[in-house]
DNA sequence: CGATTCTTTGAAAACAGTCAATCTGTGTGG
DNA sequence: CCACACAGATTGACTGTTTTCAAAGAATCG
């Protein structure tokens, strides 16, 4: 598997050629990971940012009750880093783990600035991303204010049907701020 | 008030020039609002990215209870706008309202790209600004799952003392995600 | 098949919300 | 300058949602 993937999204939202295109394929690494593998653990400084070309990533962290708190999934033409770890090279208080075997392209830290000096146009596809992102991540404190637990249940397996196949319900529980348990009594009531 | 406040901000995170900054200056207007003016009420479409220079913002929706839940403040230094509504002249799903008397820069959404285009280093000012307002985000999510309704006010009101000062307690309250009425009977077991 | 991991179920408890009444402060108009 | 109105804060009783804990039941993987 190579970086195509990358290149085709990044031309969806602006102009590369053929030479940039290949400055950008010399400057990213692409990895294999199997099930349940980690791109950083907590404590660790993350060192690159992730872009998924297949599979499936989620972003988590420890609880001061030990329990596992899920912050974001990612699926295939998403990007995943902890940018405060990543641009001030402070310890992570975040893991990065593949739910199941996925290929990613690395883009190490260390690489960045000369990449973004060599290939302005990068500034803004990463711009117009992060715009996304944050937008994504508005809307979820939205939903998690303004809708019970039943109710973002329903609204995220309405709206992600395929996805809710791919991961164990204990990560969606998490993911939508409950218990497994919890989820278990949504559903049996569902049902019914 | 003028947007030197705007242009040295910008100049902490990439080059700005004198011809650059007049460039800038032509492409924003500043606003000065009353308290409890709008920037963006629900339904509308975005139409400028705000930079605050003096005051306060805030950006709330209405729930489906007819409560007002607020999203994020802003204060001086800070962007606000809805990306999507902006982006994508899409309706939006929120208000933007001055807390208090404020002064803004606004970047109209029909001169940014020319902007963009004459002052490229601003995609890489914005692509920072962005890292850091989804980094806030994120950590956002991270302290409402990892923080019971108490902790969540202890910790805003230890690392924002003087923050505290400027908003009512039912906008705090709303803030952290619970009622006023939960606000007030924390504050009274903290203080006996 | 055995072992682990994931899901379900039920009872008790904790946390936070709702509603209604009261209290406090602040600003405005007469 | 006072009185009143109104927005914001507090309090208490009651309700409801979600958690916790413990145990048992399915599913999955080597």
């Amino acid at each position: 598997m190579n970086s195509n993937a990358l290149i085709t999204h990044i031309r969806q939202y602006t102009s590369l050629n053929n030479e940039e295109a290949v400055l950008l394929e010399g400057s990213v690494e692409i990895r294999e990971l199997k099930k349940k593998e980690f791109l950083l653990k907590e404590g660790e400084i993350c060192t690159a940012n992730y872009f998924i070309i297949k599979g499936l990533l989620r972003s988590w962290f420890t609880t001061e009750k030990d329990a596992e708190q899920i912050c974001q999934f990612a699926i295939e033409n998403w990007w995943m880093t902890d940018y405060q770890s990543l641009e001030l090279r402070q310890p992570s208080g975040f893991n990065i783990q593949a739910v199941e075997s996925t290929t990613v392209a690395c883009l190490p830290r260390d690489r960045q600035d000369a990449l973004f000096a060599a290939v302005p146009q990068l500034e803004r596809y990463f711009r117009i991303i992060l715009e996304k992102a944050l937008n994504a991540a508005q809307l979820r404190v939205k939903y998690i204010f303004s809708l019970s637990g039943q109710e973002r249940y329903d609204h995220f397996a309405g709206g992600f049907p395929e996805f809710i196949q791919r991961i164990p319900q204990y990560m969606l529980a998490s993911y939508l701020g409950f218990t497994p348990e919890f989820l278990s009594k949504i559903r049996a009531k569902r049902i019914s």
